[in-house]
DNA sequence: TAATGTTTTGTTATATTATAACAATGTGTA
DNA sequence: TACACATTGTTATAATATAACAAAACATTA
């Protein structure tokens, strides 16, 4: 019972803990096959071991993928415990990515609603600029 | 002169018009090598030269990319002259997108700051839900 | 028109990103 | 134990995108 608990609290697989750790600890982006590369010697060897493990973090909103990257970073926002709102900012010199996390931000997104009175369940949205350090 | 004017307004290459023409004519996001297989009967023959053509018609604003989708559709925001700022809805069921022009929107994200105070000149956003078809 | 720089094209090869299909093993729960 | 389901391992392949080089077309100015 409590290990059931534990798991639907997202306890991750072997695999999957060792690519979040690896992305968790980075301090940017890591594409698909940079993670495979190094996590060869942890036994990962093909790319779909490191994909799965990457489709399932995103889906339980451990990482976000980066989509103008192809890349993913860990989530640093508490508050989202699925991959349903992100928004990124993105230095186009140095391709340093931050996770935006403003209430004023995701409260306007969240209640946007489109010409037909349309709402939307999840968004991602990129910002692109330049960072304090490149401008 | 005149010609220098025209080109100068974006005067499409032959190869760009003819992957335009495609994109502007589909009514959802074409894929660059279905593109690329719908072209070949008018000679272009290789996944390069469909490259090309789509990197110069996003950076002048003529198409978009759907990142979240690898798929690029026609601007039809006669205000957006390049490929700065970009919002669309995208159904999770049947996959159409729709561009959204919002005034609120495009002012709100314009003009949007991080915590540091960092404004950005580009963005992308995607919203993702149900269209009306399909809820 | 000739000379020039720039953009566009054509072409082959290759790099990068991602999934299909199938068998085996592990894990949680009844 | 037995069952359902998630995860792993593995090989092969599909889908997306760029490198490098040469030639042709186009725009500008002398």
């Amino acid at each position: 019972m409590r290990i059931s608990k534990i798991n639907k609290m997202h306890n991750l697989s072997k695999n999957q803990q060792i690519i979040f750790d690896l992305i968790d600890k980075s301090s940017e982006p890591l594409k698909a096959y940079a993670i495979l590369f190094n996590v060869q010697k942890k036994g990962i060897k093909a790319p779909l071991q490191v994909y799965r493990a990457l489709d399932k973090l995103v889906e339980i909103g451990k990482i976000h993928k980066i989509e103008s990257r192809n890349a993913f970073i860990a989530c640093h926002n508490s508050s989202c415990q699925v991959a349903k709102a992100t928004a990124f900012s993105i230095c186009e010199i140095c391709e340093k990515v931050t996770e935006i996390s403003s209430a004023g931000l995701s409260k306007y997104l969240a209640n946007f609603k489109d010409k037909d009175g349309m709402k939307y369940s999840k968004y991602n949205l990129e910002f692109f600029g330049l960072c304090k350090k490149c401008r």
